[in-house]
DNA sequence: GATTGACTATACATTATGTATATCTAATTT
DNA sequence: AAATTAGATATACATAATGTATAGTCAATC
């Protein structure tokens, strides 16, 4: 006989309530937690009020997990501006908007750097976060095309995007938050930025 | 009654050439394996052809061990080259060297990568990383005081040392690693840190 | 009232770091 | 030559973490 399978909304809702709450344990340990290192499922677990099993139950392993607390910071972190930042006309002040609103991502949640230092150890963990990232590259690049001449050599494109998506990321901005405010980090970046693009115009140095 | 000790040419430099043995094996294993993820000190010693107590007998711990990885990586890298860059009468060319010289270094053993991700999960061995990082770190900021004129702020001066520091981590030089061979890594490095030395000049862009 | 989905309880397998104790062997001292 | 010592080994154990397996609980749904 065939099982009978059926949705249930209070069900759903429970499970995606305790879902919110296990990422909110997570992320807070995270933020908490001077290290990834003492980061575990036991400690998310017991912070949420459910047992282990539970938190595999909904995520399946720990890397599932971490992929689900970097989108849920992901959707409150600000990126949806970028939309936003690429629709104005002055392609320079839309990189400049980029690096604003980046710099406020990589700054508003802690725990952003704890799920870098992740990458480290889990190798399909970093790819999900690699490919996360490929959409700051694909803004970087379209920006580029704009800004840069007819007579702008592919390699002086390719060399810029990658300086400016070096420059953008998050290990850049840890390196420069040093003894800085989240602004004055990204007026330092805004500055390098420009530099970058300025290099456009004179390929050789 | 007192304990007699001694020391024992022969036993000491038996020690020094295990001792090297275990080195060697644990650079090759961190080459070789693609993530710091599999690395152990089973695999280590195995590779060694000891035991995995001799591996703590000589280096205490896995943090011991990894540091003594790095610093036999340092010692060939070809560091001590800096001494001789930083004597250089013109410090823009001496900074040129400088970028060149961490190029190589850190394109030099792939293990370097796989160190800066062990990192993330031991905070005493990020510790003792950075601090053999502030190395270069001193030498950016007296070539930057050499290149500054009288009149730069204090401020503009901490912001190029900064950068450049960041432009010559490991993070950036894998990062631009991607599609690029080490001398093109350089120069992109090198054009970038020549536009931070522009802002020295201009205090505001 | 029977069944199903989310969660729990408990147990187990595996892997890794790190510690403890006793033993072996060759180098060194007396 | 005999006792001792340093380095390495053998074996065992404690701890912690991920991940899997199985059975059970309880309320929502059919």
């Amino acid at each position: 006989m065939p099982p009978r399978s059926y949705v249930s909304p209070a069900r759903s809702a429970a499970a995606a309530e305790t879902r919110e709450r296990v990422i909110e344990a997570a992320s807070r340990t995270l933020r908490e937690g001077e290290s990834i290192a003492r980061f575990s499922l036991d400690t998310v677990a017991k912070a949420a009020g459910v047992t282990r099993l539970t938190v595999y139950n909904q995520f399946g392993s720990r890397r599932g997990l971490l992929e689900a607390v970097f989108d849920e910071i992901a959707r409150h972190g600000g990126l949806h501006q970028l939309a936003d930042a690429m629709t104005m006309a002055d392609p320079r002040a839309a990189l400049d908007r980029m690096v604003e609103i980046f710099c406020r991502f990589w700054s508003r949640d802690s725990a952003v750097g704890r799920l870098h230092d992740a990458m480290a150890t889990d190798p399909e963990f970093a790819e999900a976060i690699r490919e996360r990232n490929e959409r700051r590259r694909r803004g970087v690049t379209a920006l580029i095309e704009r800004i840069a001449g007819k007579h702008t050599s592919p390699q002086a494109r390719k060399d810029a995007v990658d300086l400016i998506f070096a420059l953008t990321s998050y290990p850049t901005f840890a390196s420069l938050s040093a003894g800085r405010s989240k602004d004055e980090v990204c007026r330092v970046v805004q500055t390098a930025c420009h530099a970058a693009l300025a290099n456009l115009s004179n390929p050789s140095s």
